[in-house]
DNA sequence: ACCCAGGACTGAT
DNA sequence: ATCAGTCATGGG
């Protein structure tokens, strides 16, 4: 079936790309719908519009419809003073090593719908299979708009989905969780409009009144679509991280200690300390060296309200 | 077969 | 408020 989308302009930019490192971003478990042509150029979208995008030199170049400076400079993170970030850190020679693995290492800025569904779908399963699930839910209830080319399904489409058909998506027991996200975006019950207006603690809050939200995947959302570098989102591999080179290993350790380590340690930026750690602990072989794996504490249930991050 | 995965929800204390 | 069990599915 052809595309019914009135002909859009196809746009090309060339942006200075201030380092970023496409391939860390891309593969950092902040984004699932995103991949690299065998050439190293990236096919994905930003703001819901497909493109294209590539390094060259110290530019980054975006080529796709109705693209802007703005929305690309936005997407990527490239308003943001990594300087003032990395001034901020803590002197700190794990975060040191982490930041060194992928200094070009950013933090996009992507659509919450979307991003709300993608870390729904994430709980207790591996980057791969995420990325597999965005590919079902966009083949299964997206618009096709060119050949291999589907959009994100928007909440009053999932809303209608028979949970069977969500099901077939491999989302397993978390097909009942998006399909209720669904239907309480559909009808207005949460509004991730409005979430972007409220202060990070209360927009949390807002965020975990969603089924399948908890604090984990509200954090998630918070840096990952919303720019709040300050949220800290504490999974397994984090946890890991965390116990071994700040608790030493200490089994008794809560997540919620952690969270209060973290919040103090790393300072107002310390989503972007969280993403240079969870990147270099799952990316570098050498990382952790002495590390036996320990097995993680499980989460406490209860959803966490009193700190920030 | 076994363990793990960017966890959250439920029900019992 | 905290804790253990449960929830499906695929990778290694």
């Amino acid at each position: 079936m052809k595309s019914l989308e009135p002909e859009l302009p196809q746009v090309s930019l060339s942006l200075l790309g201030h380092g970023i490192d496409l391939d860390a971003t891309l593969t950092s478990g902040q984004t699932f719908s995103w991949k690299r042509n065998a050439d190293g150029r990236w096919r994905g979208w930003i703001d819901g519009r497909p493109c294209l995008v590539w390094t060259q030199g110290d530019a980054l170049r975006a080529v796709g419809p109705s693209l802007t400076h703005a929305a690309v400079t936005r997407y990527f993170g490239l308003d943001v003073p990594m300087r003032e970030v990395f001034a901020s850190f803590p002197s700190d020679p794990w975060l040191d090593r982490a930041r060194a693995f992928a200094p070009g290492l950013r933090i996009l800025r992507q659509e919450p719908w979307e991003t709300l569904c993608n870390f729904i779908s994430s709980s207790l399963k591996q980057i791969v299979q995420i990325q597999q699930i965005n590919h079902d839910l966009r083949h299964a209830f997206g618009r096709q708009i060119g050949e291999e080319l589907y959009s994100f399904p928007d909440a009053a489409r999932l809303a209608l989905a028979p949970e069977s058909q969500l099901r077939a998506c491999r989302l397993g027991f978390r097909a009942k969780h998006l399909f209720t996200a669904a239907r309480q975006i559909a009808s207005g019950e949460v509004l991730l409009e409005r979430v972007a207006t409220l202060p990070t603690v209360e927009a949390r809050e807002e965020l975990m009144r969603i089924r399948g939200v908890g604090a984990k995947v509200a954090n998630c959302i918070l840096l990952f679509a919303y720019g709040r570098i300050e949220a800290f989102p504490i999974d397994v591999w984090v946890e890991r991280v965390l116990r071994r080179l700040y608790f030493n290993d200490r089994p008794s350790v809560t997540t919620e200690r952690m969270r209060i380590f973290a919040d103090r340690h790393f300072g107002p930026y310390r989503g972007y300390a969280q993403q240079f750690l969870f990147h270099w602990i799952r990316k570098d072989p050498k990382a952790l060296p002495e590390g036996r794996k320990v097995p993680v504490k499980k989460a406490s249930a209860a959803r966490v309200r009193a700190t920030s991050g």
